[in-house]
DNA sequence: CAGTGGTCTAGACCACGCG
DNA sequence: GCGTGGTCTAGACCACTGT
């Protein structure tokens, strides 16, 4: 037996998808729906949380829910084979860049195979598109690593990307773990999402031939509207049959 | 202001954390919490959703809450570099199967790059770590490529997957996307998850030289345990300085 | 059966956005 | 100030688990 919280999210769903609710309309007020629908106001709020959890709808405090624009979704491309592309499809619109001088302590410093203490670069880039931010970067590089010209603050965030590309070794592995998980209250004031929406969390790992990681970064990206990607090919595939 | 809710959540899960609680207790009923905290029982259910979220309590319908033993988490190992790696992490304990003939179409239809209605081999995976299931894969082989043995019901796991590994062209290519979702109410109910518990989506899409697709796996995975790594290698990295 | 969590009600009061 | 959503209360009733 559905819920009526699931009853009344299917029904509004099919009003979304079907388009007699239009993007950017407002629904009615809470009370009103749970009026319409005949059940209590935290009913109805269930009901619309399990769209706002799908991305469908947005509620505005003060204001009322909101049918969402059919967002772009962001698309993470991992693998670093063609760093441009990654930088690209994180960054449709705009990012702004904060650079700021920090020390490797704790999980950072693990993640950099540095001692406590490292002096580091840090990156902060927050994506825009459109009105709201979309997607959040903290990328820490080795100061030593790191040439005087990234450390400047506000430069254009292009270059500074094309500046960390021209770092010393080529990079030669990258690692990329995903997980899922809350956000933290930080991240969900900066992305302005609900702390109740999952996030996509990839914590790359860059190193160069030699095993030296080169860079390090924490990505997060709103679960409702983020995708990541790997591909991989198998130039030679020499499969020994079992073993 | 913290709310309550996540007054009540801080308290417990510094309870947690720091061993007052251990993994496998039983919390005191959601009725004499509330009473504890003096809240009443939505509230406290608010805080308990909270941990649950975070992967620390485990509601059990009928029995009670119960601090949620340290969960090897389940690592899923992407790129396909090495298919045998990838199955022994998805798979730590056991694996039960279930094949079935069914045709493509709609999405599944557009991800095979075959027609709608084409014959396809499913083959139903349900991973088990202990006591619950914890894992579940859904992966779908064009018929004229699955061979008869891996037809067979009730075959083991091992011998259905190193089957299809033995499929006629050797993938060349693997693409997978990964993003984040709540569970459908049929997944939530197989892994027995919360359906506000977001999963880790996998869409898996293996091609061989000539760009078949020899292979489709979705595998939805519980986003309070799950992790997926991928690891890219660049043997030869000749960047065309910005080109 | 008793005890537990799951869902829901019908309100109350507070905080935010806007005229 | 008004309407909105955000949080919370103090119950009710149902469904599931054990004895």
């Amino acid at each position: 037996m559905p819920s009526r919280r699931d009853t009344i999210a299917d029904d509004l769903r099919h009003r979304i998808v079907t388009g007699r609710l239009k993007p950017g309309d407002r629904l009615p007020s809470e009370a009103h729906l749970a009026a319409q629908y005949t059940v209590s106001t935290p009913t109805l709020r269930n009901a619309l949380a399990v769209l706002q959890a799908e991305g469908l709808v947005e509620k505005v405090h003060g204001k009322g829910n909101f049918i969402r624009r059919p967002v772009r979704r962001i698309t993470y491309v991992g693998g670093g084979r063609t760093p441009d592309r990654r930088i690209v499809d994180l960054a449709p619109l705009s990012v702004s860049v904060r650079t700021t001088k920090v020390r490797a302590r704790g999980h950072l410093a693990a993640l950099l195979k540095m001692p406590t203490g490292s002096p580091l670069t840090e990156i902060l880039c927050l994506g825009h598109e459109g009105e709201g931010p979309h997607s959040l970067a903290r990328i820490y590089v080795p100061c030593d690593l790191a040439p005087a010209a990234a450390l400047r603050e506000s430069l254009p965030y292009e270059e500074i990307m094309t500046g960390l590309m021209e770092l010393r070794p080529p990079p030669a592995e990258v690692r990329e773990e995903i997980s899922v998980r809350l956000p933290t209250s930080e991240e969900a004031s900066t992305l302005r999402i609900s702390s109740a929406l999952a996030v996509l969390a990839i914590t790359r790992q860059t190193a160069d031939v030699a095993g030296r990681v080169v860079e390090a970064a924490l990505l997060v990206l709103p679960g409702d509207r983020a995708d990541a990607v790997f591909t991989a090919h198998h130039m030679i595939d020499e499969r020994p049959a079992k073993a």
